[in-house]
DNA sequence: GAGCCTTTGAAGGAA
DNA sequence: TTCCTTCAAAGGCTC
């Protein structure tokens, strides 16, 4: 009985180390699994936050257009009355006015949308299922029905389409998800870059066609009249550093007045909501360099700020990587410091038992001997 | 060279 | 929420 016990007892050791191990493979593990996790939560949240610079740019040029068109309204309005008034020189308001609403009016009654210059640069929108499909299954369906034509093929496609079997198609969807994604992540690097086409935003043609017009009309002003009042300040006030920053990051790189607009209303002009906004979305560009304050006056020396805290910021996010192998290291070692001492616990456990065997074996000898 | 034809499906805006 | 529109792809055809 005593030999059997003894010949148990590194059996039961050795499922007890493997456990350990387990449990140790499987902490790693998930602790591989949250570091990733922490990784595509920052991901994540650059994302949300350039997606809200976004629509707080969008917001403010939408309030602009409206601004626009409802103080050209009643300039229109007293223009169709007096017929017999002299023909004028362009006017940059009526000419505003007719082209947004004109344009607007066209929009709604057509319900239909002119084609665009898209920009060459900007990424393209992701075939869905069915067109993946069709790239997939064209050639062979042509050769098949060599006597139809391309639209022919379509709709025979299409119809295979239809009787495909679910699981078949999951392959095409599958397909789909994979060029989504890759569209949403060249989406949020996107910037507007063309200067030659304008930054065309997907599903905004209209508004960019909008504006286009507008500033088309406010250049073509600039060069007969001066404009007293808000677009004169708006264009002459701060050129030199509009010209700057649009070139720097501004997607519409023809448009000093609008321009302008958007910078003032961003500098806080616009409405407490609109500030409000704007606060946030400065906090978030500090977030995303490293959470500093940047009292530069003119754009290259808030390049150079935004590039010394760039650099800071990489060397703490260096540091903290180093701190957290640092820590790593530190966790293993005690791991194992752990699993020695358990080891010594064990064997002195063992040592004791044989001992109290000894002990007992010695013992029922002697009283055998008796 | 631009736009149309055909199809499905995703996405976004308007009502 | 529903409806409508646009845009992705393919290549030939028309203006």
């Amino acid at each position: 009985m005593s030999s059997k016990s003894r010949q148990k007892q590194p059996t039961f050791k050795a499922v007890a180390a493997n456990d350990d191990l387990k449990y140790k493979r499987k902490y790693k593990e998930l602790k591989k699994k949250i570091r990733e996790m922490e990784e595509e939560n920052e991901k994540l949240s650059l994302k949300l936050t350039r997606a809200k610079k976004n629509i707080q740019r969008l917001k403010i040029e939408r309030s602009f257009l409206f601004d626009r068109l409802e103080q050209s309204q009643p300039t229109n309005e007293s223009e169709s009355d007096t017929t017999s008034s002299p023909p004028r020189a362009i006017d940059s308001e009526e000419d505003l006015s007719s082209s947004a609403e004109e344009l607007l009016e066209d929009h709604h009654r057509t319900g239909k949308r002119k084609k665009q210059n898209r920009d060459p640069n900007a990424p393209k929108r992701p075939r869905n299922a069915f067109l993946m499909y069709c790239k997939s299954q064209r050639d062979q369906a042509r050769e098949e029905n060599q006597n139809k034509g391309f639209q022919d093929v379509t709709r025979i496609l299409s119809q295979k389409w239809k009787d495909l079997p679910n699981e078949e198609k999951q392959k095409y969807y599958d397909m789909y998800n994979k060029e989504k994604e890759r569209y949403e992540i060249e989406m949020s690097s996107y910037v507007g870059t063309s200067s030659q086409f304008g930054y065309i935003q997907p599903e905004e043609s209209t508004r960019n066609e909008v504006i286009t017009r507008f500033d088309n009309n406010v250049s073509n002003h600039h060069h007969h009249n001066d404009i007293s009042g808000e677009r004169s300040s708006l264009t002459t006030a701060e050129t030199s550093r509009v010209a700057t920053t649009s070139t720097l990051e501004s997607p519409y790189n023809n448009n000093h007045s609008y321009e302008q607009y958007i910078d003032e209303n961003e500098r806080g002009i616009g409405s407490e909501y609109e500030e409000e906004e704007f606060v946030e979305t400065k906090d978030d560009v500090k977030l995303d360099i490293g959470g500093d304050d940047y009292e530069s006056d003119t754009d290259s020396e808030m390049v150079d700020e935004l590039a010394a805290d760039i650099n800071d910021n990489n060397k703490r996010r260096h540091s903290k990587a180093e701190r957290e192998e640092a820590m790593e290291c530190e966790d293993e070692v005690r791991m194992e410091e752990d699993d020695e001492n358990e080891k010594k616990d064990n064997e002195g456990e063992a040592a004791d038992s044989k001992e109290e065997n000894l002990v007992n074996e010695t013992g029922t000898s002697e009283n055998d001997e008796i």
